[in-house]
DNA sequence: TTAATAATTGCAATTACGTCGCATTTATCT
DNA sequence: AGATAAATGCGACGTAATTGCAATTATTAA
């Protein structure tokens, strides 16, 4: 059984990449939270690492496939990758932020069905839907 | 039968808005071409029309429903809205660019679906799917 | 354990993107 | 054509992201 921090040192080690403080604190936020934006990243860690490495640490962690980029709302958050978490979309609310993973295998192949259809190669794909959620539906009808 | 023209004219006039060289130019230019980012906008305007000005249009030709944001590779672009052209997504080829419109009402029904399942009210959704088109992997495979 | 070396980071400067206030120009209506 | 209100251009500004380089830190091998 290998854990997150097992993996996460192993694709470090794999791409010849050193275990660094800064890198290590990045990749623990990413584990227990929603998507980030690079807003959110650069505030949670404070003055303990600066601006320019958090944006060359998390494009490190793109190319190595540690982390992915999603899409929300026109702008991108960062979240662990299928080396790490189950591939899904995000179903999210317009008012109060909520993120709802989405896990669905006949989304996944109508996706790639669409791609025969028009004779591409698929390589990645991004599926977002935005809207209000139970609770702020309710919260609205009171107001 | 009401020409992309009248009906550019009709939205501007509803709204109280003057017909000026900078709003039909910024028009004429997302008739014909595939989505375009602010950039290609600003660029292909020149200095015909100045930045600030093409930003404040492409707002208001949004709040007026002229033209619609499409996600399209972590940023987003401009296109005639469903007021011009049928809803839809989108397949772009990750060499060549190539721009692919998606036309699937089963896509669509699948969507609200999703949203049904989660108890939430669906607002809008974006669908993108990155690859090789037909040309590009013929491409790859010479080289 | 320490020294060498190569990678990584912090810092400061720079670029890119988008916004804003205000004076000038332009479209519209009479 | 002239009056009026709207829209634009210009310059300044704010924030996000990138870069070069010197200082620091992790890794490897002695
Ligand atoms: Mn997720
Ligand atoms: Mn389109
Ligand atoms: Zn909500
Ligand atoms: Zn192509």
């Amino acid at each position: 059984m290998s854990t997150f921090q097992d993996n996460f040192i192993n694709i470090l080690k794999t791409n010849g990449l050193s275990i660094t403080r800064q890198r290590q604190l990045l990749f623990d936020l990413l584990q227990d939270q929603d998507p980030l934006s690079m807003n959110e990243l650069t505030e949670l860690v404070g003055t303990t690492i600066d601006r320019a490495s958090v944006y060359r640490i998390i494009a490190t962690f793109e190319e190595t496939g540690i982390v992915r980029r999603i899409s929300i709302g026109w702008k991108f958050k960062i979240e662990l990758s299928e080396a790490f978490v189950a591939h899904h979309h995000h179903l999210t609310c317009l008012s109060c932020q909520l993120v709802v993973p989405i896990n669905q295998e006949k989304l996944e192949s109508f996706i790639s069905e669409l791609a025969d259809i028009n004779n591409f190669q698929p390589i990645q794909h991004q599926v977002e839907i935005q809207g209000y959620c139970q609770r702020c539906q309710a919260n609205r009808n009171i107001a």
